[in-house]
DNA sequence: ACACGATAGACAACCTGGTTCACTATCTAG
DNA sequence: CTAGATAGTGAACCAGGTTGTCTATCGTGT
């Protein structure tokens, strides 16, 4: 009976339910010790991973040039999150690796993301919110980290 | 049985949902006839409605000062899908209004995402989608429009 | 009637995060 | 051992956001 809701709706809840999450994340990552940080930079970190890698590297897996991997990398250095030595093997590369704060970083975002989850979990019923992670899971591609989220808005 | 998913997957596809949505749109577009539209552009001239509004009035609409309001209606202007005139009843004003070339691209848009969400309801079977709508509508704020899109991931 | 506060718009300087182009240093293969 | 590919960096530029300042106009209270 009742008409179907128009299409843009869609998206735009989909974007407003993202912001929310990212939102409450760093409230609370603010109050847990990481004022400075970004929504972007936890994407960045979760990027670089537990193993390290190099600014061409990083740009590749965000789908960004090399440059801007760079600068977001400096960016990070500055605050503490990330290292960056010169790979022996290879004296040109330079291995980006999480500092033990930036560790802290990634792991609190994961506690955080987790508690949140739960409570969506609380708020809609553990079955409908599995069906709604199933639904998207379906519906976007399989690799979670071509997010191009730095710059994608300002896309040509 | 199965164990719950990571909490920070959530956030991902949510926003690798919306990003899909974005990018078919833009794709679509692209092909009928608004090549140079950007992402940001159908929200904002979505939110200048039929009937026009301001400057101030829109960045309050969007979240953002009037000044970024005013650039970006200035990059609308420059590809012709505003047009500003003089508010007759108070000089000060411009009224800001969607050209036939923006009603055009405004129309185009809200056909496209009816017809993606059709899409998204063939996969999905209308009543999962409508719960997946449901879900995030109890998720998300009432307004739609105060989506701080333009900027909100430079945000401190 | 008019002065004063509030409002609309515009301009400048600056920030962030992206782009392209150009360059150096280093590695690797023929 | 040279030629080409690759890693990093710097510069110039762009979009879109911010704050601060300025002018023009409106509207209200005395």
């Amino acid at each position: 009976m009742s008409s179907t809701p128009p299409g843009f709706e869609l998206p735009l809840r989909l974007f407003l339910a993202f912001r929310v999450l990212i939102d409450e994340l760093h409230a609370e990552l603010g109050r847990q010790g990481h004022p400075d940080i970004r929504p972007m930079h936890g994407f960045v970190m979760q990027a670089i991973g537990p193993d390290g890698t190099t600014a061409v590297d990083l740009g590749r897996t965000l789908g960004v040039t090399k440059q801007a991997a760079g600068k977001t990398i400096e960016t990070l250095e500055r605050l503490g999150y990330v290292e960056r030595t010169r790979d022996p093997a290879d004296t040109r590369r330079k291995i980006v690796r999480l500092t033990p704060y930036g560790r802290d970083a990634l792991a609190r975002s994961a506690a955080i993301f987790d508690d949140l989850r739960a409570r969506w979990a609380a708020e809609l019923g553990e079955d409908r919110l599995r069906a709604l992670e199933a639904d998207l899971r379906k519906m976007t591609p399989a690799d979670l980290w071509r997010l191009d989220i730095p710059g994608w808005f300002g896309a040509t």
